[in-house]
DNA sequence: GTCGAGATTGACT
DNA sequence: GTCAATCTCGACT
């Protein structure tokens, strides 16, 4: 499986987030490998986006790496778990894709050894539990998705996508309503 | 050094 | 619908 090429990441953030879904995340560890299908993704564009950690350009030690290059790996940890982004836009541009949700591909049997669950569809439907599952960590902030161990190689491509509100993000004023959340139509790993 | 907030999840009313 | 778990980072003393 061939990672996608550095082109692949050379287009805006919202084109970036659709283009996603169906591509594979592959994670190669020392357990095994796991990859699944990206079925749901959410853009965060910095500049003008109060949901964003780097609103208004704000630069910081965790958001440094948004302002990179496009296709690098940026990992965050939120409470008890930890979640997984492409950075994406120009250098300078904060903006970013997070990925929500997959759909298990290969390495299920070690997904399900990391994160027992009693059906198959909770393994990885949002986006602390499929990095969970994968193996993903903070540790693997600052990578690129261009090489090894992890990175993203092409899928198929969706029959339908749907784009609607994002989730999860309370007390951003409009930013709430943006309609930056792209998922796979009818996909059953996609949260809720 | 201490405090508060958060791009979530799972259990419970 | 509500709520706690538990960690990193930024702001402040």
């Amino acid at each position: 499986m061939q990672p996608l090429p550095e082109t692949f990441y050379d287009q805006p953030t919202l084109e970036l987030a659709r283009s996603l879904l169906g591509c594979v995340l592959v994670n190669e560890t020392e357990e095994g490998n796991t990859s699944g299908y990206i079925v749901e993704t959410e853009a965060y564009l910095g500049a003008t986006d109060r949901a964003a950690h780097s609103f208004q350009n704000r630069r910081t030690k965790r958001t440094e790496i948004m302002f990179g290059k496009a296709g690098m790996v940026y990992t965050y940890t939120m409470h008890t778990h930890c979640l997984v982004n492409v950075v994406s836009g120009e250098i300078g541009q904060p903006e970013a894709v997070l990925i929500r949700a997959v759909e298990p591909k290969q390495g299920l049997h070690l997904m399900e050894k990391r994160r027992p669950v009693t059906k198959i569809e909770n393994l990885t439907s949002g986006p602390g539990k499929l990095t969970k599952a994968m193996g993903i960590s903070t540790a693997d902030y600052g990578r690129s998705f261009l090489e090894p161990p992890l990175y993203i190689a092409e899928g198929f491509t969706p029959d339908s996508i749907t784009q609607g509100k994002r989730i999860g993000i309370h007390n951003s004023g409009e930013a709430k309503d943006y309609p930056y959340r792209f998922w796979i139509t009818g996909n059953k790993f996609v949260s809720k």
